[in-house]
DNA sequence: GCCAACGTTGGC
DNA sequence: GCCAACGTTGGC
């Protein structure tokens, strides 16, 4: 079981967007990057943990946990001409675009914070915290995982 | 709105 | 295969 943190702006989807969605869940699709797509395609399982993050705010922060919820499957905005994520290089017979399903758990008790987290000595590995990362999906160690829960937890 | 960082594209 | 130009991300 492999741990995840998932970026989002929340003005364009929100954790409470992902609660107020059918059963919890959403696809993720629109992904336009190549490392994002092979953590989705390659190494993700269902039930893998996932730390939902705002991103493009007053306050960037994790506000919730979330779980992938479904194996790899071609990302449907590829095929679709009306679509700003259509990619005419892309065939059903060869996508190039892959997606996973994410399920809503629970929101954290308090979000935290970006600047907060980039004052835990036991965080300054984090991905999220490198200079210039701009990944919206990113691996998360399983320490990472629970330290930032129990920031929230207090 | 600014700007640094980074990925992608395309000419050569 | 190099690299400049360009577009995008995302914190501030």
């Amino acid at each position: 079981m492999k741990h995840w943190l998932f970026k989002s702006e929340p003005g364009a989807f929100s954790y409470a967007d992902l609660e107020a969605s059918p059963n919890r869940t959403t696809g993720w699709d629109s992904i336009r990057n190549y490392q994002a797509r092979n953590m989705m395609r390659d190494e993700m399982s269902v039930g893998d943990p996932v730390l939902f993050y705002h991103s493009q705010t007053g306050k960037p922060a994790v506000v919730g946990v979330a779980e992938v919820a479904s194996t790899p499957y071609p990302d449907p905005t590829q095929f679709d001409p009306d679509s700003r994520y259509f990619d005419a290089k892309a065939t059903l017979e060869a996508p190039r675009w892959f997606q996973v399903d994410i399920r809503a758990l629970r929101p954290l008790e308090r979000p935290v914070t970006l600047a907060e987290l980039r004052n835990v000595d036991e965080l300054a590995g984090m991905y999220l915290l490198r200079r210039g990362n701009r990944l919206s999906i990113q691996p998360v160690t399983e320490r990472e995982f629970r330290y930032v829960l129990s920031l929230a937890a207090g």
